[in-house]
DNA sequence: AATGATTTCAACCGCATATCT
DNA sequence: AAGATATGCGGTTGAAATCAT
């Protein structure tokens, strides 16, 4: 199996992405989907390649990504899924909307790490660090040890529950405080982010070791009883109110659909409805697919936004034989108003997605690049705000081809002050967002950034 | 204010696997 | 069936940001 092409190619540009690299890349896949991601840069004329250029609409320009710091129940998840699941990033951000692999591997790294090591507790295996010393080199067992771990995982929640009841506090200001920073400092001489992914693991060498039997035996004894029994307690893991249906959706589906089809899919293919009320109810139940094994699963996008329970899906997936990223068509309501109120309400009781229709979904391309491309010229764009505009990369796409550069640069301009008088650094609309995540944040670095990248246009 | 240390995170690399020819 | 190519994933790196002195 070959390296990708590209490696081999010169002239390719490297490192960080310029403003106008990202309209290009933004443009082009609003308007024709990726496709083929290794003809994507040559479309888009841009001098980076396909793998490039996939990871930047993946980690950064994805219309649907979250930013803004995790929430506590977003960590939670993270540990739990990864006392599991171990390193397996991609499978535990499909349980996290709007958070992509890297960052949730980031988090792990330069934080939920060091936090469970202060706890006492071994990252790695998720139990108490004094344990793990006293085997030795035993330091990464199989991960099927499923219930050995999971016992631990309560107990690290509990912790790191109390140790964030003051959560008005974000994480990286925690990170920042000098108490914190001792604690680190306490935890082991030489922890830095580098020489701690040493350590990080030989996920390729453990990732067959977790049986499917164990998982089933911990998801339906840890969410799916807990919840069908309506069972609460004071913050347990069980009680943090995601659904698990699509656990193995991802790269390693093939392990789960191979092996024991039964647990994560019904025999219609759908996923298994652990708990109705949570699948249909307060989450957003589905996150963009990564793989082909998703698409063969009809399930409904909607990221990062809080639904009512009778809200209908929003897309289907057709199944068919390429791969494409498609944005689909604006509904033709549109609850934006002009100026800053109009944006508070609309952020309030709308949203992109709400009013959007998105299809990860598989076809023929030709015939849905026209599609594609007619569906975002809908009428409101020009209704959208710049909160959406930072929000919603795809709107402002959409908006650059309809917009003459000065009028797009008033609109933003115009947004930035409000924004600046905004002293929070926050939107408005997050505490509208609090459950179940209190993501959608975006935070005043992330409001810089976009403002350096697109604010010259 | 300057400087060094530390942390964060975007992006790259290489490998495994899926898909195509 | 086999080789070529594309995609996805996890580990790692290093520039930039932030903190401490």
């Amino acid at each position: 199996m070959g390296r990708h092409s590209c490696c081999y190619k010169q002239k390719l540009r490297k490192g960080l992405w310029s403003p106008e690299e990202d309209e290009k890349l933004l443009r082009h896949i609003t308007k024709y989907g990726h496709g083929c991601w290794s003809s994507v840069p040559k479309q888009a004329g841009l001098q980076r390649c396909g793998k490039s250029c996939r990871l930047r609409w993946i980690n950064y320009l994805r219309p649907d990504l979250k930013r803004g710091t995790f929430s506590q129940q977003e960590e939670n998840l993270i540990i739990e899924l990864h006392a599991v699941l171990g390193n397996r990033w991609s499978q535990i951000a499909a349980q996290l909307p709007g958070r992509t692999d890297n960052e949730i591997k980031n988090l792990w790294n330069s934080c939920l790490k060091k936090k469970l090591r202060q706890r006492g507790i071994d990252p790695v295996t998720h139990k108490p660090l004094s344990e793990v010393e006293n085997n030795g080199e035993d330091k990464n067992p199989p991960a099927n040890n499923v219930q050995d771990k999971a016992s631990g995982v309560s107990n690290e929640l509990n912790f790191l529950q109390a140790n964030n009841s003051n959560r008005g506090q974000s994480l990286q200001e925690k990170k920042r405080s000098p108490a914190s920073a001792q604690a680190y400092q306490l935890e082991g001489q030489g922890s830095n982010s580098k020489t701690m992914s040493s350590n990080a693991n030989n996920h390729r060498n453990n990732s067959n070791l977790l049986t499917p039997v164990s998982n089933k035996d911990f998801f339906l004894e840890r969410f799916a009883t807990s919840h069908q029994e309506g069972s609460t307690s004071n913050c347990q893991p069980s009680d943090l109110h995601f659904p698990l249906q699509q656990l193995n959706y991802a790269s390693n589906a093939r392990l789960i659909t191979n092996s024991i089809p039964s647990l994560w899919f019904t025999n219609t293919s759908k996923p298994l409805d652990m708990n109705s009320e949570f699948s249909s109810s307060s989450i957003p139940s589905i996150l963009p697919p990564t793989t082909s094994s998703f698409l063969s699963t009809p399930l409904a996008f909607k990221p990062s936004v809080t639904v009512p329970s009778d809200d209908p899906p929003l897309a289907s997936f057709p199944i068919s034989s390429s791969r494409y990223w498609e944005a689909g068509a604006p509904s033709n309501n549109s609850n934006s108003s002009t100026g800053s109120s109009g944006y508070t309400e609309l952020q309030t009781n709308s949203s992109f997605f709400e009013n959007t229709l998105f299809s990860w979904g598989l076809g023929d391309c030709s015939s849905t690049e026209k599609e594609g491309q007619n569906q975002l010229m809908g009428s409101q764009q020009e209704d959208v705000k710049w909160p959406e505009y930072l929000h919603n990369p795809l709107i402002m796409a959409a908006a650059l081809q309809n917009q003459s550069p000065q009028s797009l640069y008033n609109e933003i301009k115009s947004e930035t002050q409000f924004l600046s008088e905004n002293s929070s650094g926050m939107w408005p609309h997050n505490q509208q967002q609090q459950e179940p995540f209190q993501t959608s944040n975006i935070c005043a670095k992330d409001i810089q950034r976009l403002t350096a990248a697109y604010g010259h246009i």
